[in-house]
DNA sequence: GGTAGAGTAGGACGAGTGTCCTATAGTATA
DNA sequence: TATACTATAGGACACTCGTCCTACTCTACC
């Protein structure tokens, strides 16, 4: 039988879960096998039968968040018609989580940041995840019409949201997140009116938008 | 004799400058007592006779970058003849340690996070570090002419910072440094700009900006 | 020369780490 | 009933960690 049946896979992905909570909360150095054991409520010696390394199972909770984190993407597409409204989103995921960034930071950011310093093996592909992020503001903002700039605009939006979460986490503070979200939504505002402005110059250069209803 | 004499200064000192160092580069936790006496060529053992606790040398870590930090704001206050220009002091930053952020991050940002992470009792005292720059910056937006809003454009303006300390670490990317500090900039003269024009409207609302030459 | 104290070196200590081995329990198939 | 395989438990292993102790060297002063 494979190992990806369906027989293993609650406990399987109960460690999974457990170690990924843990290593968002406390990190992924900072969290030993014994904590995750106690989390699953499995024996220590347990646990080398379904991971044979502390990596593996970075491994596994890296690969368990890009496949969360693209369907999120997918559905933020189906249900956004507007780009616009597929990038508010993106934005709206700040004030969702605040309680949890406010407590433990991003964890996209802070896990990258982690491994980074640890020169980790898996650092690359934790990095995966800032870029499925990119890859898709960068679609949405083609979409909106500003093509030629649509990445700078997919990372300084990226980097406004990790310096958002980075000092709501610092200083515990949930309003200073609604307060910067106000202002990412205007500036986000500011951009398409720009946008539209310019496809009314030279129609050509940009993509159509349809106006809802 | 009392421990801050000159003569214990060197070793001491030494000890700081080498756990700063690391603690930068690989993370507070993941430092060990052996790194910083390797990097000091000290014995482990006599490492007891200059601090009793790890905590003790991150005591002295944030204590001196708190002092240097300090040194440095004040600096800027007398080399910026105008708050425009002693913000632009704070820009600049990233782009003079563009280097050392592409490879380590922030080292205000990250030792933050990490101790968040580890919830460990100095975060607090870490946080202090933020809240220098806060201050500071805050003061110069006041000087400005932006006294009701000031607090915001501080946290504002570290939030991006941070922003782009994060990615820029993540993605190994020097020239995102340049190109955000550009859009920094621009958006810290726009700051400036709208304060002078309320100054004009309502002239007892704002300090008064003097002109160079 | 003798003494006190600062500074250093080396190693012991227990706890915790990731890793790995082996014995056992449960279950489905022959 | 016998066999094969999955899953689990418990603990051994070598290592590193922060901490702490003791012995030694150097220097300054009486």
């Amino acid at each position: 039988m494979r190992e990806e049946d369906m027989n293993d896979k609650t406990t399987r992905d109960h460690i999974i879960e457990a170690a990924d909570r843990l290593f968002y909360r406390q990190g992924y150095d900072h969290t030993s096998f014994a904590n995750i054991a106690e989390a699953v409520q499995i024996s220590r010696g347990n646990f080398y039968y379904h991971f044979k390394t502390k990596d593996e199972i970075l491994d596994a909770v890296i690969g368990a968040r890009l496949a969360n984190t693209r369907t999120m993407l997918e559905q933020w597409e189906i249900a956004g018609e507007q780009p616009v409204d597929r990038i508010l989103s993106f934005i709206n995921m700040l004030i969702a989580n605040r309680a949890h960034i406010k407590q433990y930071g991003c964890p996209v950011g802070t896990l990258c940041t982690e491994l980074a310093k640890l020169d980790h093996a898996s650092q690359a592909e934790a990095n995966k995840l800032f870029t499925l992020f990119r890859v898709w503001l960068r679609k949405q903002f083609t979409l909106l019409g500003r093509k030629a700039d649509a990445d700078e605009l997919a990372m300084h939006l990226l980097a406004r949201s990790q310096g958002v979460a980075t000092l709501a986490h610092a200083f515990h503070d949930e309003k200073f997140i609604k307060q910067e979200v106000q202002q990412m939504r205007d500036w986000l505002s500011a951009c398409a009116d720009s946008a539209t402005r310019n496809a009314h110059d030279k129609p050509e250069a940009s993509l159509r938008v349809k106006r809802k209803g």
